[in-house]
DNA sequence: TAAAGAATGGACTTTCAAGTCCATTTTCAG
DNA sequence: CTGAAAATGGACTTGAAAGTCCATTCTTTA
């Protein structure tokens, strides 16, 4: 999950790292407000207070800059997610991440939705490559609840017969999808509606 | 939920209308599978056999003819999930409704997603119209699975305490999700455990 | 059947975005 | 301190896309 988009195995003093990813985060901001397709590297440009031949010197194209936005938004999204799901052990602990998972959609305004759903909306059907990246985004995302939900089945908090990694790719799609209709809506009541659906799931194997 | 794009409030022959809506069909089609940002209005007009000056006699914009899409995509939307809902009143013909949802996603080879959950995507940040048009087809979708809810509860196959709205709104969050995600894995698994999930949450009400 | 209005053809303009190129400045190692 | 490599500036090219314009061809109806 870690790749060099810079053409020649980059050679980056502390400098130009610091540049490089000044410009990933403001792609990454614009990409999120505004949507892949809708984002022009001049923009980028003015938003890193970065010329032309910086932006084509540390990224081969605008796809290679992608993949390090896509990068960036996975790291960030896991680090997120861990610290909630990390010691996951209890359905408190479950309902916890749930309800932070939307008070984080409220700071936005219930706008933008999931930075890394948006960019699969986009990307998944356009490149191949974007496509897989995004599928191993997700996985990891998944797994990490699937750890939490396999720690409570250990603990004998859920079944056996809880299956940890179903439940988990259950949880992450009431999750996208609640985002996406509550981007829609302009409201976190159908985020809200999904992860009480997903808790009540999970609920269910309650030993 | 019906507007008439054409500047001045139009009169069309049946071959205008013919034309009108080979052009929705076709910039549906592209739209479906490339994304709204992706496809111009020449590939419209190619796809369409149209000319440039007949896609601006009968749509003033690229938007226009983007809130006709969203309408055409609505309506056989809502029409397909009709046929199964109308008369939904079991489980089991909840179950079938879902399998329909997981079969019709395979048929495509799992890819493009929902129409209108990649239309929202794209465009509910850019244009408050179009997120509001969009709003308003996912609420006519929920209220539709609401309806069959309701009439379930009516018929005491689940209790009187469940709540068709939310539970419509989580359903609905769950196909998204799981659409969306099954597009990024070019596979409907996850789309099969959202709605397992969702199944399993209405049948928490049985009575 | 002869306007009038609808439908169509397609060239043209303008704008903007991606990507190229070369010159200049800065940094760092020997 | 000096040359090489890294970092930066910004003009320029090319292509594509939205939208404009005007001429021409159908269709309908009075």
């Amino acid at each position: 999950m870690s790749r060099n988009a810079t053409p020649k195995e980059q050679a980056l003093t502390p400098r130009g790292a610091a540049t490089k990813r000044r410009i990933v985060e403001a792609a990454a901001e614009l990409i999120y407000a505004k949507g892949v397709e809708r984002v022009s590297l001049d923009e980028v440009m003015e938003a890193s207070s970065v010329s032309k031949s910086q932006l084509y010197h540390y990224f081969e194209n605008k796809e290679a800059l992608v993949r390090e936005v896509i990068e960036f938004q996975t790291v960030r999204i896991l680090d997120v997610h861990s610290s909630h799901l990390e010691r996951l052990d209890s359905f408190e602990d479950l309902r916890a991440w749930c309800a932070a998972v939307v008070a984080a959609n409220n700071l936005g305004g219930g706008v933008g939705g999931c930075p890394l759903g948006s960019l699969a909306n986009g990307l998944a059907a356009q490149s191949e490559d974007a496509r897989q990246q995004l599928d191993q985004s997700f996985a990891a995302w998944s797994k990490l609840i699937e750890v939490g939900l396999t720690r409570m089945r250990k603990s004998k908090t859920i079944k056996a017969s809880a299956d940890p990694k179903a439940l988990a790719g259950a949880m992450l799609a009431a999750i996208q999808g609640g985002l996406l209709l509550a981007k829609t809506a302009r409201s976190s009541k159908p985020l809200e509606l999904a992860l009480d659906m997903a808790l009540s799931h999970v609920r269910y194997y309650a030993k």
